[in-house]
DNA sequence: CATGAATGAGGTTTCATTCAT
DNA sequence: AATGAATGAAACCTCATTCAT
């Protein structure tokens, strides 16, 4: 057991239970060790938490940004960005959104930040004024983090994949400005 | 003290400081009580839970519901809650969709359907067909979920009073389809 | 189980264990309640020995101080004082030398300022120079201290009442300008 | 790192935060190593408190007695003693006396006595009957004892070159038999 | 020689809850 | 109605120690 796997099993409990999930003692009863075991690896729980923040950050945030980011059509990056939001629901953003933890919430805000700067200027590669994308850019993410919600509290509400795929489409004729 | 000092107090705590906030001793420490007081009332934590989340329910799902439901216009209807979202981001809202609790899961889900089937019936009135309308009701309330969030965290987003205005008329603009 | 239950436990533990002893846990099975018992009467660790810290500062400090100070005689004072060094060890206040406790260590200045000023001043009604009142203050402070350290690890130092006795007038002797 | 490290770090660590700072893992942390390798040189902890007190014994008891067991005249024995205790206060041996462990304690006991025999003796040189002499070594040592621990707590007793040195021959002039 | 991983004991603290008064 | 005392569960954290490598 090393730090790369308990931060792995934060990050899904996290995901599972929310943030107080996130406790040394349940986590090493499901791994299989000892709580102080952990402190081998970690000085802390907090050190633990943003590690696993962290890790969320790169792969889901910069990740992600960095793969759409190098698409060269910005109607491309936001049909790819919008598909996203409904094929897999940002569950542990859902959850991170919940947590008292400063630490957290500075992620999630340095997240939000970075994500509605990559959204306007993709609206601005639109052709969309600048104070034009940036409310676009804060629809579009607000309708992201609120689908992420709202899939997770009703999972059947997009239940069948014709459901899906028309509410796919329906975003993106919604938030995708027409050619 | 009584039942009902206690389901405010639980109120003011979760919009605060999240559900864990929502905790006895804490809470008896805040009002000048003792926690045995606590017991006087309420059976256990639960039903404080409980009755805070339905009281928030009555004022904020049923009793906007009913006032909005009795304007005639639909349009007018949607401008309502439009604008509340961002005149008065639901911040209880945003904490109660963090707990783990299934009892303030429930509600959430409850005052979701409520509030999308009311939607979904606003935008059919507006003449959409009823899957399209479907559709729409659940991008304006994922917008109206996530806007809750983003604002929660980050209240500078939309600081200025113009900035707020503009926005607020882009929401309409983009979310209550056109005469 | 009150507040002074629990503070006379802490001075009980810490003359015989020193200040380590202080632990909630162990004192909690002496006293054959639960920690958790603890919590009610205190809020935390520092408090308890804080409070104990006080009381022993109360009686031991203070205490003596004002029934010695009415003495009219400075050589009975010094004679009295004395005594006590040879009959009833502070032990206590051993144990309180050795505690890393930034709240212990200030009362145990605090304890010193107060004992120098009134060896000093009786020094003084003695005749003494300013000077030489506080050199001879600071040596006689010094060796009650030091006594109370030999007589805790080598109490038999001083077994026989003879031998106790004999010192007593040594130390008078020594430590008391003659008439 | 080898054994006289660990031990010179342990009495630093002693000197400067107690007898509970002698602990393996804050140790290997500031020495820059893991606890694994401290179990190289020692058994456990108590072999590593063993060691360093007997390094102490070795340097501030028995070299000290030593070196001033070689000087012929007794006052000038006694004077070194006690500039000592003024010049370099013993604040190891402050500490050490607040040491829970029977280990320590024997070795501060084993000083005393070696300490408290010298001086006896060297006071018998001077002339002293036996017990007179016993019980001028015991308030000496004490003395000595006591300003360790009051220059430790408040090291601005003494705090101008000026006061040292008076006080110092105060000291000799009280506690060195006139000739 | 030393490291890295893990254990287990022991401590502090917070909290929901019970109960006699 | 409310208080004060106490319980027990669960969490965090620090250490001494062991062991395979």
């Amino acid at each position: 057991m090393d730090r790369e796997g308990w931060e792995q099993a934060a990050l899904d409990a996290l995901e599972e239970a929310g943030p107080d999930a996130i406790a040394i003692v349940p986590l090493a009863k499901a791994l299989g060790v000892t709580r102080g075991s952990f402190y081998h690896h970690f000085d802390s729980r907090e050190e633990l938490v943003d590690a696993a923040v962290e890790r969320w950050y790169a792969v889901h945030v910069t990740g992600v940004l960095d793969a759409v980011g190098a698409i060269a059509d910005p109607r491309e990056r936001l049909r790819q960005l919008l598909g996203r939001a409904v094929d897999k629901p940002p569950t542990i953003l859902a959850q991170l959104l919940a947590s008292p933890e400063p630490l957290v919430r500075a992620a999630v805000r340095r997240a939000a930040a970075e994500r509605l700067a990559f959204l306007t200027r993709t609206y601005a590669d639109l052709g969309l004024s600048p104070a034009a994308a940036r409310d676009q850019a804060l629809l579009a993410y607000a309708a992201y983090l609120g689908l992420a919600q709202l899939l997770q509290d009703q999972p059947d509400a997009l239940a069948t994949p014709r459901r899906k795929t028309a509410f796919a489409k329906h975003l993106q004729a919604q938030l995708i400005p027409a050619e």
